[in-house]
RNA sequence: GCCUCUGUAGCUCAGUCGGUAGAGCAGAGGACUGAAAAUCCUCGUGUCGGUGGUUCGAUUCCGCCCGGAGGCA
């Protein structure tokens, strides 16, 4: 009998933060952040990190976990999850996964295997190279010849992720189709998973008006207080939107005005990834939330679902 | 009041020497296994301001009307 958790997922903005921690305060559970970004230290209102007040003593994990300056990704995440989940489990409470990051929030409730695939930078760097001398296309007739299959399904624009299969080939001598393979195994948990969507002109006034107070609530001296710490523009942790446009800002190469409706426009087609992503996910209840609305009905709905599956 | 320019997709505009139209942006949909708030793919029918006329045929030419901008009085 696997143990039960609680899912929340949906787009920025959308309310995923407080329901996780009604959810909580409700079924005596602990949180689990499942955020790309909110992992940063420092970084708290760009990324509408949960304050100590909001989290209303609910314990919140894999939040500030690291600094700006490290690199992170969903293996690590996985790992760490599933090791707070197994805790929070073994104390008799109700693990709640909550956040916006769907490959993270996948990896941990399809228990993703990632073995030890390290990196070899030298080798993506010729990679690069090579695409910048020759084109996307050539790069992706190399991985056409390792690995077919994934060749067909990345697309020879996405250098990125064909790079990646690539490397992988190098490092492991495995591609990166058998990798996957392999990294398939049966689930740890039931999730019970929630997700929160709402009409679309709501969500896009939601995360407009989200923007304008995160800017009142001094984005910028946060955004100027990272970078005096002397972390670089092009880390990760500075590709979090609303950062990495009012560093443009902070340069000179954007206005105030135009940085901040960039951030929106970033948002908004965000949210509609975070959409499509979740979209595809099968199990999740999706509790809706039409134009004239209290908000509360959101948890109320959920309240519903949970009652009867928990 | 007169003259000139202008009215085409949600926005900015192109274009049709007369055969009912296309870019950018916005927007929508999708992909996703170690950077994922990243990266990438696909999608353009709209009374061509209104109304009469010329024409086989008008968004295109002509008249009038209604918006908008500028100039002269």
């Amino acid at each position: 009998m696997l143990s039960k958790i609680v899912g929340v997922v949906g787009p920025t903005a959308s309310g995923k933060t407080a329901l996780a921690i009604e959810i909580a305060k409700k079924y005596n559970g602990e949180i689990v952040s499942c955020d790309s970004m909110q992992i940063y230290k420092y970084m708290n209102i760009g990324t509408a990190k949960p304050s100590y007040d909001e989290m209303q003593g609910i314990p919140h994990h894999l939040i500030d976990i690291i600094e700006p300056s490290q690199s992170f990704n969903v293996a690590e995440f996985s790992q760490m999850a599933k090791e707070c989940i197994s805790d929070i489990l073994k104390c008799g409470k109700l693990p709640i996964l909550a956040g916006g990051t769907g490959l993270y929030f996948d990896s941990v409730i399809k228990n993703i295997k990632f073995t030890e695939i390290g990196h070899n930078e030298e080798y993506c760097k010729e990679l690069e190279n090579l695409a910048l001398i020759h084109g996307n296309e050539y790069v992706h007739n190399i991985l056409k010849e390792i690995d077919e299959a994934s060749a067909n399904v990345i697309h020879p624009n996405n250098l990125r992720r064909v790079i990646r299969a690539l490397e992988i080939y190098k490092v492991s001598g495995k591609t990166m189709t058998q990798c996957n393979e392999e990294s398939i195994q049966p689930p740890l948990y039931e999730p019970i998973i929630i997700g929160i969507n709402m009409d679309r002109e709501l969500l896009y006034d939601r995360i407009n008006k989200r923007v304008d107070i995160m800017m009142e609530n001094g984005l910028i001296d946060e955004v100027k207080h990272i970078l005096n710490m002397g972390i670089d523009q092009n880390s990760t942790a500075m590709q979090a939107i609303g950062y990495k446009e009012l560093v443009k800002y902070l340069s000179g190469s954007l206005s105030l005005d135009e940085a901040i409706e960039e951030i929106k426009l970033e948002s908004r087609r965000y949210a509609k990834r975070q959409l499509t992503w979740f979209r595809k996910n099968k199990d999740i209840h999706w509790v809706l939330l039409q134009k004239d609305y209290i908000f509360d009905t959101i948890h109320e709905k959920s309240f519903t679902i949970l009652k009867n599956l928990l």
